[in-house]
DNA sequence: ATGCCCGGAACGTCCGGA
């Protein structure tokens, strides 16, 4: 089973991208973040003619998540538990052949600190709290998204510039660290623990693309069951080279 | 030190993004 997340930056604006990528790279699950729309807005129908189920969980303007899939979903359910007053539309789950699958868009948190912060630690100790949850009913699952976090300093082009962003402070990186030590697995880094500049994310200003000046923010954590079948995984940089891009690239997996 | 570039909402220009 393959699996992709990716921030699409609007999902109407970005419709094209998107289904020449369902079409060139098959994934059977397609994790989405920032679809910018609401439920009635998403192009179902476009995405429904590639042949993907779709799932949303959208708000008017910002944020917005979806789970688009070659099977139909099971037991699909909208919302972060923990945070049912937010009404950010932020986290979405469903099960594949037995695999619970979530998409998450964690906020940005910036500036810090300030209020946004406190609401960027206050969801991650929710999630942590739906990952504790998921281990105590021995549950295999995928927690794919934007993490708008860099782990390491080797996921940040300018660890020094960034030391103070909210994606690199270490209150933000002590709680993505509490969710790996409770066993979980980063697809990406497990199978390529040396490779520089693997980044998902490249500013759209100061010609952050052509610099190569990126962001590893993007993140597929897999269960301790889970990591057991990993087979590969992947950054699909090129496309961040196309017309009218979004900021972020898919990132994904493949497990047995 | 600040803004750069984008999308959404809306129609002038601001907010949010990372």
């Amino acid at each position: 089973m393959k699996i992709a997340t990716w921030n699409v930056n609007s999902v109407k604006v970005r419709l094209n991208h998107l289904l020449d990528y369902l079409k060139e790279a098959e994934p059977d699950v397609l994790l989405l973040q920032e679809i910018k729309c609401q439920d009635d807005g998403f192009p179902r129908l476009e995405v429904q003619a590639a042949g993907y189920h779709v799932e949303t969980h959208g708000q008017k303007s910002y944020n917005g998540v979806a789970i688009l899939s070659k099977k139909t979903p099971g037991n699909v359910t909208r919302g972060l538990p923990g945070m049912e007053a937010d009404p950010q539309a932020r986290y979405m789950e469903a099960t594949f052949d037995g695999i619970r699958i979530a998409t998450i868009y964690l906020p940005n948190g910036n500036p810090a600190p300030g209020e946004k912060f406190d609401y960027k630690l206050t969801w991650m100790r929710a999630l942590l709290g739906r990952v504790d949850a998921l281990l105590d009913a021995e549950t295999p699952f995928v927690l794919g998204g934007d993490y708008n976090l860099c782990p390491t300093s080797a996921d940040v082009f300018d660890p020094a510039g960034f030391a103070g962003d909210a994606l690199c402070l270490p209150q933000s990186r002590a709680l993505y660290r509490e969710m790996i030590w409770r066993g979980l697995t980063d697809s990406f880094r497990a199978l390529n623990p040396d490779l520089p500049e693997a980044y998902s994310y490249f500013d759209y200003q100061a010609g952050a693309w052509e610099k190569g000046h990126g962001l590893r923010i993007d993140h597929l954590l897999l269960s301790p069951q889970t990591a057991d079948r990993l087979l590969d995984s992947g950054i699909d940089k090129q496309m961040r080279a196309r017309e009218k891009p979004s900021d972020h690239v898919p990132v994904w997996c493949t497990i047995s």
